[in-house]
DNA sequence: TTGAGTGTTGAATGATCGTTCAATATAACG
DNA sequence: CGTTATATTGAACGATCATTCAACACTCAA
Protein backbone atom coordinates (compact mmCIF):
# COMPACT_ATOMS: atom_id res chain seq x y z
CA UNK A 1 0.00 0.00 0.00
CA UNK A 2 0.85 3.42 -0.51
CA UNK A 3 2.35 6.03 1.16
CA UNK A 4 0.42 9.22 2.63
CA UNK A 5 0.90 12.72 0.73
CA UNK A 6 3.66 14.80 3.10
CA UNK A 7 2.02 18.13 2.96
CA UNK A 8 -1.10 19.14 3.79
CA UNK A 9 -3.68 19.49 0.92
CA UNK A 10 -5.40 22.64 2.83
CA UNK A 11 -2.54 24.79 3.77
CA UNK A 12 -1.14 24.84 0.47
CA UNK A 13 -4.26 25.64 -1.21
CA UNK A 14 -4.49 28.60 1.27
CA UNK A 15 -0.80 29.98 0.38
CA UNK A 16 -1.50 29.33 -3.02
CA UNK A 17 -4.84 31.31 -2.45
CA UNK A 18 -2.73 34.48 -1.30
CA UNK A 19 -0.43 34.25 -4.13
CA UNK A 20 -3.22 34.55 -6.65
CA UNK A 21 -5.20 37.18 -3.98
CA UNK A 22 -2.67 39.53 -4.71
CA UNK A 23 -1.12 39.22 -8.12
CA UNK A 24 -4.16 37.61 -9.70
CA UNK A 25 -3.89 34.42 -12.07
CA UNK A 26 -1.55 35.83 -14.84
CA UNK A 27 0.69 37.98 -12.24
CA UNK A 28 1.65 34.39 -10.32
CA UNK A 29 3.93 32.12 -12.17
CA UNK A 30 4.18 28.53 -11.57
CA UNK A 31 8.12 29.42 -9.92
CA UNK A 32 6.04 31.81 -7.25
CA UNK A 33 3.90 29.06 -6.79
CA UNK A 34 6.82 26.53 -5.88
CA UNK A 35 8.34 29.15 -3.86
CA UNK A 36 5.68 30.07 -2.00
CA UNK A 37 3.66 26.65 -1.71
CA UNK A 38 7.34 24.49 -0.67
CA UNK A 39 5.86 22.04 -2.93
CA UNK A 40 8.13 20.81 -6.33
CA UNK A 41 6.31 21.48 -9.63
CA UNK A 42 5.75 17.59 -10.25
CA UNK A 43 3.97 17.60 -6.88
CA UNK A 44 1.59 20.69 -7.60
CA UNK A 45 0.61 18.80 -10.47
CA UNK A 46 -0.25 15.91 -9.59
CA UNK A 47 -2.46 16.84 -6.88
CA UNK A 48 -4.03 19.75 -8.48
CA UNK A 49 -3.52 18.94 -12.31
CA UNK A 50 -2.78 22.19 -13.53
CA UNK A 51 -2.18 26.41 -12.94
CA UNK A 52 -5.61 26.83 -14.05
CA UNK A 53 -7.22 24.39 -11.82
CA UNK A 54 -5.52 25.44 -8.76
CA UNK A 55 -6.77 28.63 -9.32
CA UNK A 56 -10.75 27.60 -9.64
CA UNK A 57 -9.72 25.25 -6.57
CA UNK A 58 -8.40 28.66 -4.67
CA UNK A 59 -11.26 30.36 -5.88
CA UNK A 60 -13.67 27.89 -4.54
CA UNK A 61 -12.01 27.81 -1.29
CA UNK A 62 -12.43 31.88 -1.17
CA UNK A 63 -16.15 31.44 -1.47
CA UNK A 64 -16.16 28.54 1.27
CA UNK A 65 -14.42 30.67 3.30
CA UNK A 66 -16.22 33.81 3.16
CA UNK A 67 -19.50 32.13 3.41
CA UNK A 68 -18.17 30.92 6.55
CA UNK A 69 -17.05 34.37 7.95
CA UNK A 70 -20.02 35.60 7.03
CA UNK A 71 -21.91 33.27 8.64
CA UNK A 72 -19.97 33.80 12.38
CA UNK A 73 -20.65 37.37 12.04
CA UNK A 74 -24.30 36.09 12.15
CA UNK A 75 -23.70 34.55 15.53
CA UNK A 76 -22.06 37.30 17.18
CA UNK A 77 -23.34 40.47 15.73
CA UNK A 78 -26.60 41.62 15.59
CA UNK A 79 -27.95 41.85 12.24
CA UNK A 80 -27.23 45.25 11.44
CA UNK A 81 -23.89 45.06 13.23
CA UNK A 82 -23.24 42.10 10.88
CA UNK A 83 -23.10 43.98 7.88
CA UNK A 84 -21.30 47.22 9.13
CA UNK A 85 -18.99 45.23 10.75
CA UNK A 86 -17.74 43.99 6.56
CA UNK A 87 -16.85 48.14 6.28
CA UNK A 88 -15.04 48.42 9.25
CA UNK A 89 -13.17 44.90 8.29
CA UNK A 90 -12.17 46.88 5.14
CA UNK A 91 -11.42 49.94 7.53
CA UNK A 92 -9.13 48.59 9.99
CA UNK A 93 -7.19 46.93 7.37
CA UNK A 94 -6.37 50.35 5.63
CA UNK A 95 -5.76 51.91 8.63
CA UNK A 96 -3.53 49.10 9.81
CA UNK A 97 -1.58 49.45 6.92
CA UNK A 98 -2.53 46.08 5.92
CA UNK A 99 -2.81 44.13 2.25
CA UNK A 100 -6.02 44.99 1.29
CA UNK A 101 -5.45 43.14 -1.84
CA UNK A 102 -9.71 43.43 -1.86
CA UNK A 103 -11.73 40.89 -2.94
CA UNK A 104 -10.62 37.63 -4.50
CA UNK A 105 -13.73 37.14 -5.92
CA UNK A 106 -13.88 40.80 -7.20
CA UNK A 107 -10.17 40.44 -8.75
CA UNK A 108 -11.04 37.57 -10.77
CA UNK A 109 -13.79 38.94 -12.39
CA UNK A 110 -11.94 41.52 -14.31
CA UNK A 111 -8.94 39.42 -14.76
CA UNK A 112 -11.09 35.99 -16.48
CA UNK A 113 -12.19 36.81 -19.49
CA UNK A 114 -16.10 36.31 -20.72
CA UNK A 115 -14.65 33.55 -22.32
CA UNK A 116 -14.00 31.42 -18.58
CA UNK A 117 -17.04 29.65 -18.01
CA UNK A 118 -15.73 28.06 -14.78
CA UNK A 119 -14.44 30.68 -13.49
CA UNK A 120 -17.20 32.97 -14.21
CA UNK A 121 -19.55 30.45 -13.41
CA UNK A 122 -17.92 30.22 -9.59
CA UNK A 123 -17.51 34.20 -9.69
CA UNK A 124 -21.46 34.38 -10.37
CA UNK A 125 -22.24 31.68 -7.67
CA UNK A 126 -20.07 33.57 -4.90
CA UNK A 127 -21.71 37.16 -5.71
CA UNK A 128 -25.39 35.12 -5.67
CA UNK A 129 -24.56 33.76 -2.49
CA UNK A 130 -23.05 37.05 -0.46
CA UNK A 131 -26.04 38.34 -1.62
CA UNK A 132 -27.94 36.16 0.06
CA UNK A 133 -26.27 36.34 3.21
CA UNK A 134 -26.60 40.04 3.11
CA UNK A 135 -30.10 39.88 2.46
CA UNK A 136 -30.84 37.56 4.90
CA UNK A 137 -29.25 39.53 7.27
CA UNK A 138 -31.20 42.47 6.61
CA UNK A 139 -34.89 40.43 6.48
CA UNK A 140 -33.35 39.64 10.15
CA UNK A 141 -32.55 43.02 11.02
CA UNK A 142 -36.00 43.86 9.85
CA UNK A 143 -38.11 41.58 11.76
CA UNK A 144 -36.18 42.54 15.19
CA UNK A 145 -37.02 45.85 14.00
CA UNK A 146 -33.41 47.03 14.02
CA UNK A 147 -33.41 48.03 9.99
CA UNK A 148 -36.91 50.07 8.78
CA UNK A 149 -39.03 47.69 7.50
CA UNK A 150 -39.70 50.23 4.25
CA UNK A 151 -36.62 49.20 2.69
CA UNK A 152 -36.62 46.22 -0.27
CA UNK A 153 -33.96 43.50 1.63
CA UNK A 154 -32.89 42.41 -2.22
CA UNK A 155 -32.23 45.72 -3.65
CA UNK A 156 -30.39 47.08 -0.81
CA UNK A 157 -28.31 43.75 -0.58
CA UNK A 158 -27.04 44.38 -3.98
CA UNK A 159 -26.32 47.90 -2.80
CA UNK A 160 -24.64 46.94 0.15
CA UNK A 161 -22.76 44.62 -1.53
CA UNK A 162 -21.90 47.27 -4.36
CA UNK A 163 -20.48 50.00 -1.96
CA UNK A 164 -18.49 47.46 -0.30
CA UNK A 165 -16.94 46.53 -3.87
CA UNK A 166 -17.00 49.79 -4.79
CA UNK A 167 -14.96 51.04 -1.28
CA UNK A 168 -11.96 47.86 -1.98
CA UNK A 169 -11.63 48.97 -5.39
CA UNK A 170 -10.66 52.72 -3.93
CA UNK A 171 -8.61 51.39 -1.49
CA UNK A 172 -6.44 49.63 -3.58
CA UNK A 173 -6.09 52.82 -5.82
CA UNK A 174 -5.43 54.89 -2.54
CA UNK A 175 -5.23 53.72 0.79
CA UNK A 176 -7.01 56.92 2.12
CA UNK A 177 -9.25 57.42 -0.40
CA UNK A 178 -12.48 59.14 1.75
CA UNK A 179 -15.09 56.88 0.15
CA UNK A 180 -13.56 53.85 1.65
CA UNK A 181 -14.79 55.75 5.49
CA UNK A 182 -18.26 57.49 3.66
CA UNK A 183 -19.24 53.79 2.38
CA UNK A 184 -19.89 52.46 5.85
CA UNK A 185 -21.45 56.14 6.42
CA UNK A 186 -23.85 55.45 3.41
CA UNK A 187 -24.68 51.66 4.45
CA UNK A 188 -25.58 52.81 8.04
CA UNK A 189 -27.85 55.46 6.06
CA UNK A 190 -30.00 52.74 4.43
CA UNK A 191 -29.90 51.12 7.04
CA UNK A 192 -31.53 53.21 9.77
CA UNK B 1 16.41 64.90 -44.21
CA UNK B 2 14.24 62.46 -43.01
CA UNK B 3 11.39 60.13 -43.57
CA UNK B 4 7.82 61.14 -42.12
CA UNK B 5 6.21 57.55 -40.41
CA UNK B 6 3.68 55.85 -42.27
CA UNK B 7 1.09 55.32 -39.44
CA UNK B 8 -0.97 57.62 -37.52
CA UNK B 9 0.22 57.50 -33.75
CA UNK B 10 -2.66 58.06 -32.63
CA UNK B 11 -4.55 55.63 -34.09
CA UNK B 12 -2.06 52.98 -33.26
CA UNK B 13 -2.78 54.35 -29.26
CA UNK B 14 -6.39 53.74 -29.96
CA UNK B 15 -6.06 50.03 -31.22
CA UNK B 16 -3.29 49.65 -28.21
CA UNK B 17 -5.57 51.06 -25.94
CA UNK B 18 -8.77 49.07 -26.50
CA UNK B 19 -6.33 45.52 -26.79
CA UNK B 20 -5.05 46.52 -22.89
CA UNK B 21 -8.73 47.80 -22.27
CA UNK B 22 -9.93 44.69 -22.73
CA UNK B 23 -7.77 41.87 -22.04
CA UNK B 24 -5.28 44.08 -19.41
CA UNK B 25 -1.88 44.53 -19.62
CA UNK B 26 -0.08 41.59 -18.82
CA UNK B 27 -3.37 39.27 -20.79
CA UNK B 28 -2.16 41.51 -24.02
CA UNK B 29 1.14 40.15 -24.93
CA UNK B 30 3.58 42.08 -27.82
CA UNK B 31 2.20 39.47 -30.41
CA UNK B 32 -1.35 41.00 -29.53
CA UNK B 33 0.16 44.00 -30.40
CA UNK B 34 1.87 43.57 -33.50
CA UNK B 35 -1.57 41.89 -34.94
CA UNK B 36 -3.97 44.63 -34.04
CA UNK B 37 -1.93 47.41 -34.49
CA UNK B 38 -0.53 46.83 -37.78
CA UNK B 39 3.19 47.60 -36.94
CA UNK B 40 6.31 45.31 -36.27
CA UNK B 41 7.49 44.90 -33.37
CA UNK B 42 10.81 47.29 -34.09
CA UNK B 43 8.52 50.16 -35.34
CA UNK B 44 6.35 49.86 -31.83
CA UNK B 45 9.77 50.32 -29.67
CA UNK B 46 11.26 53.36 -31.52
CA UNK B 47 7.66 54.89 -31.69
CA UNK B 48 6.72 53.94 -27.58
CA UNK B 49 9.81 52.42 -25.89
CA UNK B 50 8.68 49.43 -24.86
CA UNK B 51 5.25 47.70 -23.37
CA UNK B 52 5.07 49.58 -20.00
CA UNK B 53 5.61 52.74 -21.47
CA UNK B 54 2.83 52.16 -24.07
CA UNK B 55 0.52 50.99 -21.77
CA UNK B 56 1.04 54.07 -19.77
CA UNK B 57 -0.08 56.38 -22.64
CA UNK B 58 -2.89 54.64 -23.76
CA UNK B 59 -4.25 55.14 -20.17
CA UNK B 60 -3.20 58.81 -20.27
CA UNK B 61 -4.99 58.83 -24.03
CA UNK B 62 -8.08 57.15 -21.93
CA UNK B 63 -7.97 59.67 -19.28
CA UNK B 64 -8.07 62.33 -21.63
CA UNK B 65 -10.57 60.73 -23.59
CA UNK B 66 -12.66 60.38 -20.46
CA UNK B 67 -12.58 63.58 -19.29
CA UNK B 68 -13.56 65.20 -22.86
CA UNK B 69 -16.89 62.81 -23.41
CA UNK B 70 -17.53 64.23 -19.49
CA UNK B 71 -16.31 67.64 -20.73
CA UNK B 72 -19.15 67.41 -23.48
CA UNK B 73 -22.27 65.83 -21.60
CA UNK B 74 -22.01 69.11 -20.00
CA UNK B 75 -22.74 71.23 -22.66
CA UNK B 76 -25.86 68.55 -24.10
CA UNK B 77 -27.55 68.12 -20.77
CA UNK B 78 -28.74 69.70 -17.80
CA UNK B 79 -25.99 68.80 -14.75
CA UNK B 80 -28.42 65.96 -13.23
CA UNK B 81 -29.33 64.52 -16.60
CA UNK B 82 -25.32 64.45 -17.25
CA UNK B 83 -24.71 61.90 -14.40
CA UNK B 84 -27.82 59.78 -15.27
CA UNK B 85 -26.27 59.32 -18.63
CA UNK B 86 -23.17 58.00 -17.27
CA UNK B 87 -25.33 55.16 -15.97
CA UNK B 88 -28.11 55.51 -19.18
CA UNK B 89 -24.55 54.90 -21.37
CA UNK B 90 -23.64 51.82 -19.40
CA UNK B 91 -27.02 49.76 -19.48
CA UNK B 92 -27.03 50.43 -22.98
CA UNK B 93 -23.92 48.72 -23.67
CA UNK B 94 -25.01 45.96 -21.52
CA UNK B 95 -28.87 46.22 -23.35
CA UNK B 96 -26.78 46.14 -26.74
CA UNK B 97 -25.22 43.15 -26.01
CA UNK B 98 -21.99 45.20 -26.50
CA UNK B 99 -18.82 44.46 -25.32
CA UNK B 100 -18.94 46.23 -21.98
CA UNK B 101 -15.46 45.92 -20.68
CA UNK B 102 -16.07 48.50 -18.23
CA UNK B 103 -13.80 51.10 -16.98
CA UNK B 104 -10.22 50.75 -18.72
CA UNK B 105 -8.88 52.84 -15.10
CA UNK B 106 -10.65 50.89 -12.77
CA UNK B 107 -9.34 47.71 -14.40
CA UNK B 108 -6.10 48.82 -14.40
CA UNK B 109 -6.19 49.29 -10.89
CA UNK B 110 -6.76 45.40 -9.60
CA UNK B 111 -3.69 44.93 -12.14
CA UNK B 112 -1.53 47.37 -11.40
CA UNK B 113 0.13 46.00 -7.64
CA UNK B 114 1.17 48.64 -5.23
CA UNK B 115 4.73 49.24 -6.66
CA UNK B 116 4.21 50.22 -9.96
CA UNK B 117 4.08 53.77 -9.58
CA UNK B 118 3.67 55.83 -12.67
CA UNK B 119 0.68 53.28 -13.23
CA UNK B 120 -0.86 54.46 -9.83
CA UNK B 121 -0.19 57.94 -9.88
CA UNK B 122 -2.40 58.05 -13.61
CA UNK B 123 -5.30 56.19 -11.70
CA UNK B 124 -5.36 58.35 -8.77
CA UNK B 125 -4.96 61.68 -10.79
CA UNK B 126 -7.72 60.29 -13.20
CA UNK B 127 -9.65 59.20 -10.18
CA UNK B 128 -9.72 62.88 -8.61
CA UNK B 129 -10.57 64.50 -12.29
CA UNK B 130 -13.84 62.28 -12.45
CA UNK B 131 -14.90 62.95 -8.83
CA UNK B 132 -13.70 66.40 -9.29
CA UNK B 133 -16.04 66.76 -12.72
CA UNK B 134 -18.60 64.90 -10.72
CA UNK B 135 -18.89 67.47 -8.09
CA UNK B 136 -18.86 70.41 -10.12
CA UNK B 137 -22.07 68.94 -12.17
CA UNK B 138 -23.54 68.63 -8.84
CA UNK B 139 -22.81 71.70 -7.25
CA UNK B 140 -23.74 73.56 -10.82
CA UNK B 141 -26.98 71.75 -10.54
CA UNK B 142 -27.73 72.40 -6.95
CA UNK B 143 -27.31 76.53 -8.44
CA UNK B 144 -29.85 75.65 -11.20
CA UNK B 145 -31.97 74.48 -8.30
CA UNK B 146 -32.28 70.36 -10.06
CA UNK B 147 -30.51 69.00 -7.57
CA UNK B 148 -31.35 69.16 -3.66
CA UNK B 149 -29.18 71.61 -1.61
CA UNK B 150 -28.58 69.93 1.09
CA UNK B 151 -26.34 66.80 -0.67
CA UNK B 152 -22.69 67.31 0.30
CA UNK B 153 -21.33 67.53 -3.37
CA UNK B 154 -17.83 66.30 -2.28
CA UNK B 155 -19.45 63.05 -1.07
CA UNK B 156 -21.83 62.55 -3.29
CA UNK B 157 -19.87 63.22 -6.13
CA UNK B 158 -17.66 59.80 -4.61
CA UNK B 159 -20.75 57.83 -3.93
CA UNK B 160 -21.53 58.36 -7.51
CA UNK B 161 -18.43 57.04 -8.66
CA UNK B 162 -18.59 54.40 -6.51
CA UNK B 163 -21.60 53.06 -7.28
CA UNK B 164 -20.69 53.46 -11.35
CA UNK B 165 -17.16 51.34 -10.90
CA UNK B 166 -19.56 49.23 -8.63
CA UNK B 167 -21.94 48.75 -11.87
CA UNK B 168 -19.64 48.23 -13.95
CA UNK B 169 -17.75 45.39 -12.20
CA UNK B 170 -21.32 43.79 -11.80
CA UNK B 171 -21.66 43.76 -15.31
CA UNK B 172 -18.44 42.89 -16.31
CA UNK B 173 -19.35 39.54 -13.75
CA UNK B 174 -22.76 39.00 -14.80
CA UNK B 175 -24.48 41.01 -17.58
CA UNK B 176 -27.70 41.35 -16.89
CA UNK B 177 -26.95 42.01 -12.69
CA UNK B 178 -30.05 43.37 -11.33
CA UNK B 179 -27.52 46.10 -9.61
CA UNK B 180 -27.35 47.38 -13.18
CA UNK B 181 -30.36 49.18 -13.35
CA UNK B 182 -30.31 49.57 -10.03
CA UNK B 183 -27.36 51.50 -9.27
CA UNK B 184 -29.48 54.20 -11.86
CA UNK B 185 -32.32 54.39 -9.51
CA UNK B 186 -30.07 55.28 -6.63
CA UNK B 187 -28.36 57.95 -8.27
CA UNK B 188 -31.69 59.18 -9.05
CA UNK B 189 -32.96 59.36 -5.79
CA UNK B 190 -29.18 60.82 -4.29
CA UNK B 191 -30.11 63.76 -6.40
CA UNK B 192 -33.46 63.86 -6.41
C1' DT C 1 12.95 -9.18 2.80
C1' DT C 2 10.88 -8.02 -1.14
C1' DG C 3 7.82 -6.28 -4.62
C1' DA C 4 3.93 -3.51 -5.75
C1' DG C 5 2.10 0.87 -5.56
C1' DT C 6 2.28 5.63 -4.77
C1' DG C 7 4.60 10.31 -3.68
C1' DT C 8 8.53 13.26 -4.53
C1' DT C 9 12.10 15.33 -7.08
C1' DG C 10 14.00 18.79 -10.21
C1' DA C 11 16.19 18.96 -14.58
C1' DA C 12 14.54 19.30 -19.16
C1' DT C 13 10.93 20.55 -22.71
C1' DG C 14 8.85 23.37 -26.12
C1' DA C 15 6.19 27.49 -26.26
C1' DT C 16 5.81 32.10 -25.64
C1' DC C 17 7.36 36.23 -23.51
C1' DG C 18 9.38 41.18 -24.24
C1' DT C 19 13.06 43.12 -26.69
C1' DT C 20 16.92 44.06 -29.98
C1' DC C 21 19.37 44.94 -34.21
C1' DA C 22 21.55 44.37 -38.67
C1' DA C 23 19.65 44.77 -43.05
C1' DT C 24 16.75 47.29 -45.97
C1' DA C 25 13.68 51.04 -47.81
C1' DT C 26 12.42 55.75 -48.34
C1' DA C 27 12.72 60.75 -48.78
C1' DA C 28 15.01 65.25 -48.79
C1' DC C 29 19.21 67.77 -49.62
C1' DG C 30 23.61 68.89 -52.02
C1' DC D 1 22.93 61.03 -58.71
C1' DG D 2 24.91 60.20 -54.25
C1' DT D 3 24.81 61.14 -49.48
C1' DT D 4 22.66 61.43 -45.26
C1' DA D 5 19.18 60.73 -41.98
C1' DT D 6 15.44 58.39 -40.47
C1' DA D 7 11.67 54.53 -40.69
C1' DT D 8 10.63 49.78 -41.38
C1' DT D 9 11.35 45.02 -41.30
C1' DG D 10 11.24 40.51 -39.16
C1' DA D 11 14.42 37.05 -37.79
C1' DA D 12 16.71 36.06 -33.67
C1' DC D 13 17.82 36.62 -28.65
C1' DG D 14 17.77 35.27 -23.84
C1' DA D 15 14.45 34.94 -20.24
C1' DT D 16 10.66 33.06 -18.46
C1' DC D 17 6.43 30.55 -19.00
C1' DA D 18 3.57 26.15 -17.88
C1' DT D 19 4.24 21.44 -18.01
C1' DT D 20 6.28 16.70 -18.14
C1' DC D 21 8.68 12.57 -16.78
C1' DA D 22 12.28 9.32 -15.68
C1' DA D 23 14.69 8.51 -11.59
C1' DC D 24 14.24 7.99 -6.89
C1' DA D 25 12.03 7.54 -1.99
C1' DC D 26 8.99 5.62 0.87
C1' DT D 27 5.27 2.45 2.94
C1' DC D 28 3.11 -1.67 3.58
C1' DA D 29 1.18 -6.27 2.40
C1' DA D 30 2.92 -10.58 1.48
Amino acid sequence: MPWEKQFDEDKVLDKAMRAFWLRGFKGTSMKDLVAETGLNPGSIYAAFKDKEHLFQLCLAKYEEQTTQSMGKLENTYSPRDAILSLFDTLIAEVDGGGESCGCFIMNSVLEAGPQDDEVTQIIQRSLAQVETLICNLIRKGQEVGEISADVDPGQTARLIQGLLAAARLMARAKRDHPFIKESREHAENLLS
